[in-house]
DNA sequence: CGGTTGCCCTGGGGGC
DNA sequence: TGCCCCCAGGGCAACC
């Protein structure tokens, strides 16, 4: 499901349920993610207090009181929702579950198990191995085509591939990234350490441009993403190029056709009369 | 070192 | 109906 916008409005809508409150059960169904949940994960979190939810790159994380953090990552195909049972029907794939005291159930189900639960002090989590190499937030007022050009300069990968590399910008992923470019007139094959500070300047605005505009749309559905609450996200009408291989560019006058190729293993959508 | 490929895993859809 | 192949919102580790 999800890319920034999408764990953006995942963390804003279990944040009034989580800040403030007790975790008093934790229910841990599967351990095998791509890095297993750790045996005394439960023990380490019951009895916390949650001080804050926050988003960093595609990552949830939860700081607790006892200065632990809760370090979480939704993969390809997780959702998250709240239950307001005392104990939850649990479905296929719901993998860890969260009870906040006198409250709801915070479910956590992933499908295919590409994403992480992890816990460790909040002092470390900067250090931590997955955290470690993330680089700026688009959405945070120190991204900008300077921060952008010094982490693209020299880089002979297509800029499409380097959007797509948490390192140079945090949390754009396959989506945003043709959905930015397509706003930028930017072809998503063009080299990336060879784009003018003109072009990059553009990119920069219309990345925060769409991320925002998506988060406003409470993310994007396709498969299987909904806000907690169970609304789904509907930014997916307004997407320009991605999932509309053949279909008429919207550009007024272009009667081009969308295309999709294949770039280090992801469809790119794009229009090639648009995007030079 | 940068750049590319493979792989983790399940499920859905299309072709036959 | 079943089977097989391809595809999917991510990101790491292992390779050249």
């Amino acid at each position: 499901m999800p890319e920034l916008p999408e764990v953006e409005t995942v963390v804003r809508g279990i944040s009034p349920s989580l800040e403030g409150q007790m975790i008093a059960d934790v229910v841990v169904r599967n351990r095998s993610f791509r890095k297993p949940i750790p045996t005394d994960f439960e023990k380490q979190v019951v009895g916390k207090t949650v001080e804050r939810v926050e988003r960093r790159a595609k990552y949830i994380i939860i700081t607790l009181d006892k200065g632990l953090s809760v370090l979480w990552h939704l993969g390809m195909s997780g959702r998250v929702t709240i239950v307001e049972e005392a104990k939850p029907d649990f479905a296929k794939h719901d993998h860890v579950a969260f009870k906040v005291k006198g409250g709801n159930w915070i479910v956590f189900n992933d499908a295919r198990r590409f994403g992480l639960m992890d816990v460790c002090e909040t002092d470390e989590l900067a250090q931590h191995s997955f955290m470690k190499n993330v680089g700026p937030e688009p959405l945070s007022n120190s991204f900008n085509s300077a921060v952008l050009g010094e982490n693209l300069a020299g880089k002979k990968s297509a800029i499409k591939q380097a959007l797509l590399d948490g390192r140079n910008v945090a949390g754009v992923g396959n989506i945003y990234a043709c959905e930015a470019l397509f706003r930028s007139n930017i072809n998503p094959k063009r080299e990336a350490g060879k784009i003018s500070k003109a072009k990059l300047d553009i990119l920069c605005r219309e990345i925060r441009s769409v991320l925002l505009e998506a988060i406003e749309a409470g993310g994007s559905t396709l498969k299987d993403h909904a806000q907690v609450d169970g609304e789904l996200g509907y930014f997916q009408h307004q997407f320009k190029t991605y999932g509309r291989e053949g279909e008429p560019c919207v550009t007024t006058g272009c009667n081009s056709k969308i295309k999709r190729i294949v770039q280090g293993g992801r469809s790119t959508f794009y229009c090639s009369k648009c995007q030079k």
